[in-house]
RNA sequence: GUGGCUGUAGCUCACCAGGUAGAGCACCGGAUUGUGGCUCCGGAGGUAGUGGGUUCGAGACCCAUCAGCCACCCCA
């Protein structure tokens, strides 16, 4: 037992899963640009006050998980708990906003939580924002590029999107208003924390998990009655667009997201496959935000996918990535070592597409051949005695039954060639 | 923040009215000395999460603490 342990809740992606990371991620960025979209960097550190006023100040985020420190001004900053609020403030800074724009971002997010699977206190979200598109079409482009994202990482068929409409801020409002009272009628009812949340975020209360609270929603006023026409045909036209394009959805009227500011259109990608934290990606419509920055009104929408959950869900689903090198050297001596290596070298610069690994720290043969074969390369590449007079170098396969060959250099490039075309044909 | 379960070698686990620890896998080495994967042999590796307490004696019992897991809560 080491003396020092990762803080809870935080981490340690090892070199055993950092390939499937790295799939993810790349996985990632080529359907990001295939449609279009910038990275955008923003500061880990926020002032506290720009979370606080983005995402709620009732909300559990901002009132009890925020990683907030004094910085040596006295300011009070934080650790950001999610990326949007980021987002828009360089938008809105950096006057990005007078033109659509369309970006995204991945990098950790810190929240104060209890560690469960699934959850934990630094974690990492892919965020996509877009700006100035305030119709259903830029909603229904983010969804289908979310699909392409799930196809190719093989976890579409396990994934189900729940989607729903808020209406506008006016609308939630007045909404909000008839909830409550009918809520307060059946109080004593209702279970502790939905009683809690009724002063502060009633709207919550919608998706309780509790049976009884349930049930009391059933004959509850609905969202539906009180959407205004606009909200209304926005989401309509969004449906319509997403059947075109064979997306199936849930339509989950009391879909609530936990943040603030959402309007209009709201989603998650859900699993039943993580246990209690099934939601991978969720998302919606915020276009109030930029305005309440200090922007010009400008519509919004995105979404933020958490890395981890996809992790877990692939492994369960046993989709995994190795990093093996296509080629492993190893030499007999000194002399041969110092000639494996130029050559390993050369290699890399001409064939750039190749993975070569050379074996360092010496050993019998029958060592180093261990050691290539643990390494998962396909070639074993040989530096011996033999090789030292003839000048040629041996190959041997490692995964395919074929015979050991020993080739010139001219026939080697040419060897590293095929290999290298091979290789990349992936 | 609340509740339940758990904490023994790198990993998965076992033993034991309480008498100072074992297995499998992994790791290292070897099976007539230039070749891995299979098999066989050998080896290294643990102050039993940490700190207290009960006891002649604790990994086993009690308390605290830390961490993990599961659920609530919350969300990605």
């Amino acid at each position: 037992m080491s003396q020092y342990r990762a803080i809870r809740g935080m981490v340690d992606v090892l070199p055993d899963e950092t390939p499937l990371w790295q799939m993810l991620e790349q996985t990632a960025r080529d359907v990001l640009a295939a449609h279009g979209y910038a990275e955008i960097r923003t500061p880990i550190v926020e002032s506290t006050e720009l979370f606080a006023r983005s995402i709620g100040e009732v909300t559990d985020i901002v009132e009890k998980e925020m990683y907030s420190f004094p910085d040596r001004n006295d300011d009070s900053l934080s650790l950001r708990p999610e990326g949007t609020a980021s987002t828009v403030r360089a938008a809105v800074q950096h006057n990005l906003i007078q033109s659509p724009q369309r970006v995204w971002y991945m990098g950790p997010m810190f929240r104060y939580e209890r560690p469960q699977k699934g959850r934990q206190r630094q974690f990492h979200q892919l965020g996509v924002e877009t700006f100035g598109v305030a119709g259903p079409e830029q909603d229904a482009e983010l969804l289908l590029m979310c699909r392409q994202w799930w196809t190719r990482l093989g976890i579409n068929d396990v994934l189900t999107l729940e989607l729903n409409t808020i209406g506008s801020p006016e609308a939630r409002a007045s909404y909000k208003a008839a909830l409550t009272d009918y809520l307060r009628d059946h109080f004593d009812s209702l279970d502790e924390d939905s009683q809690r949340r009724l002063d502060t975020n009633p709207l919550r209360i919608l998706d309780s998990k509790s049976v009884t609270t349930q049930a009391i929603l059933d004959d509850a006023p609905s969202m539906a009655e009180y959407l205004d026409e606009e909200s209304q045909r926005h989401h309509e036209r969004l449906c319509q667009l997403l059947d075109m394009a064979g997306l199936t959805y849930t339509s989950n009227p009391r879909l609530v997201r936990g943040l603030d500011y959402y309007n209009k259109t709201v989603f998650e990608w859900t699993t039943d496959k993580l246990g209690a934290q099934a939601t991978v990606c969720g998302g919606g419509r915020y276009d109030m935000m930029v305005g309440q920055f200090g922007g010009k009104a400008t519509p919004a929408s995105g979404f933020a996918a958490g890395l981890e959950r996809l992790v877990l869900l692939m492994q369960t689903l046993n989709l995994d990535a190795i990093a093996a090198p296509d080629l492993y050297i190893v030499s007999s001596d000194e002399n041969a070592f110092g000639q494996a290596m130029l050559e390993a070298d050369r290699i890399r610069v001409e064939f750039p597409g190749l993975g070569v690994v050379q074996h360092l720290g010496g050993g019998s043969f029958k060592s180093q051949f261990k050691r290539a074969d643990k390494s998962g390369a396909a070639w074993a590449m040989v530096f011996g005695a033999e090789e030292m007079v003839s000048g040629k170098v041996t190959l041997k396969a490692l995964r395919a039954n074929e015979e050991q060959m020993t080739l010139s250099r001219e026939e080697l490039d040419v060897f590293l060639g095929q290999l290298e075309q091979l290789t990349n044909e992936y």
